[in-house]
Formats: structure tokens, sequence, C-alpha cells
DNA sequence: GTAACACCTAAACCTGACTTTAGGTCAAGC
DNA sequence: GCTTGACCTAAAGTCAGGTTTAGGTGTTAC
């Protein structure tokens, strides 16, 4: 049993952001002894699960509701993993859209490194696709998309 | 030269927003011809810097700094460079942070696809890593760090 | 001449996720 | 007995990134 200012430390959270989510639901039946907030080992899971649905772009009220179905045992073992399952295929959605952007990003450290080299933009600006370095011609698309 | 309501269609972007953005002034120097604005070439440019800035992490008014100096020519191309580079650097971190999120997501869905076909969560729970499926065993370290 | 459109502004409003504030309880150490 | 430290609550405040509202202009279509 850990109090919240230990859980704070261990997971580097403010004790504030701790009660905030439990305030939003997020630790249901999460004991208290004489007022104070107990957290087991189920709070220290339930934080690292929390902690993962927030990456993977879940707002508080969507991980509250995964949370009350870990309550209702094995009768929403289907919606769990479904939501697990939509969170994979968003994650795997926006890992692709940051690899465009990433590919951009390359394209302009390029364009700016020779930009500095000659001292001006008036060579690169005129520069045709295949002109292009032969590695750097496949970034070219994410940056003129 | 395109009208407001004409890249707000080639963008997907609500008109809002792009008065909004202009007025956050990261469309310095934009024309317009009697109080109406004009999206030229450079503004369309620029918003597709935009959208690659913002999809990278960036603030709104992080991207106005890098606005105005596209407007001050050569003298700013190291301090541009320096803000992709930066930015390159980040969503590589992100893109590997996301990649832990992707590996807790699958486990989490092999986990639940096993306790839905035994009915129930009692023998994955017992289950030792190092008897785990071994397609499985490095996603089990994202979801137990 | 008037209705419909596409544009304009300033200012108020909204949302999510926290954080801060103000005030209170309780146990331990001096 | 009183201060310190760790906990508690409810309510207000903050911030970014827009969106909505209310009122106005200018051009074209009937």
């Amino acid at each position: 049993m850990y109090s919240i200012g230990q859980v704070a430390e261990m997971f580097h959270l403010p004790i504030s952001t701790l009660r905030y989510y439990d305030k939003e639901g997020l630790f249901p039946g999460m004991e208290r002894q004489s007022g104070i907030r107990k957290f087991s080992e189920r709070e220290i899971e339930a934080l690292r699960v929390i902690e993962c649905l927030k990456a993977s772009g879940l707002e508080i009220r969507e991980i509250k509701q995964f949370m009350e179905w870990t309550t209702e045992g094995a009768a929403t073992y289907t919606q769990r993993k479904q939501m697990f399952e939509t969170r994979r295929q968003a994650v795997e959605a926006e890992m692709a859209e940051l690899q465009k952007t990433l590919d951009m990003l390359r394209y302009k450290c390029w364009y700016y490194d020779t930009a500095i080299a000659d001292g001006n933009e008036d060579r690169i600006s005129a520069m045709l696709p295949d002109h292009l370095p032969p590695e750097i011609q496949h970034l070219y698309n994410s940056a003129h998309a």
C-alpha cells in the first residue's frame, strides 16, 4: 500500500494530478483509511494503463469508462479488447502521420543546409525534383504534398 | 491568388482557423485587397509548413517566430535550420515513445484475446514472463515497466 | 432595391487537463 | 501545547487552441 505522495514520486506526477484522476473516477473502488487514499497494486497497474491510454490519445472520460469495465469482470472483456484494438490502430495511424512529418523535417533540414552553404535559396528553389540528391528525392513529396 | 474560402477548402480547415492563424501572425505580410485577404503561393507554402510544425508539436507562437524569420532572408537561415533540427529530434523521440505505447497496446490485445478464450484472467495473470508466447515476450516489458 | 453571398472585426465563449488557493484534519516530535 | 509535515476538500484559476457571436461591408443576381 502506497500513500499518494509515494505514488507521485514513483510516477513523477504531481500529487494534484493523482487527486484529479481520482476525482474523475480513474481509480474506482480505491481504498481509504480515515479519509486518506491507499494506493494498492491495483491502482499502480491502473496508473500504468492510464499513462498508456493517455499516450495513445484517449481522453480522461474514456479512460474512466475503461476503468469502470475492469470492475465488471469477465462480462466486459470484449469491450476492453475492442478499446485496446481501436487504440492500437489509432497509434499506428498516428505513427504513419509522424513519419510523413519527419520526412518533411528532414527535407527542410537538407534545404537549409544547402541554403546556408550557398548563402541563398536561389539555386535550391529553382532545382527540379529529379535534380535533387537521390536520398532527398523521396522526402521531397512530403514537403510539397 | 486564393480567397480565404478557397484555402479553407484546399486544406480542409475552417475559415475561422485561418483568420485565427493570421491574427496570431502566421502569415506576416499577407496581401489584402480592400480589406480582403489574398493568399498567394507564399501563404500556401507557409500553411504547409505550419501543418508540419504543428504536427511536430510546436506551439503557435513558436511557429510565428519561424514565419518572422522567413521575412528576414538569409540572415536567419541558421535559426531556421536549428528549429527544424530540434523538431526532427523531438519527433524521433516522440515516435520512440509511441512505439513503446504500441507495444503495450499489442500486449493488452493479446492479453484480452487470451482472457476471452479462457473466459477469465486466472491462467494468464499467473503466467510467468518466460511462459509467454515468444512473439509476446518483448511486449511484456512495455506493459510492466 | 433587395436578397444572397462571401468576406470583415472584436470580443466573448468553449474544452480538456490540470493547477492553485483557501481552509481544515491529524499524528509525530520537541 | 504547539509546530511541522503529509494528507484532505471544494472551488476558482490557467492555458492553448481554437469557435461562436454580433454586427458590418461590398458585389452580384433577380
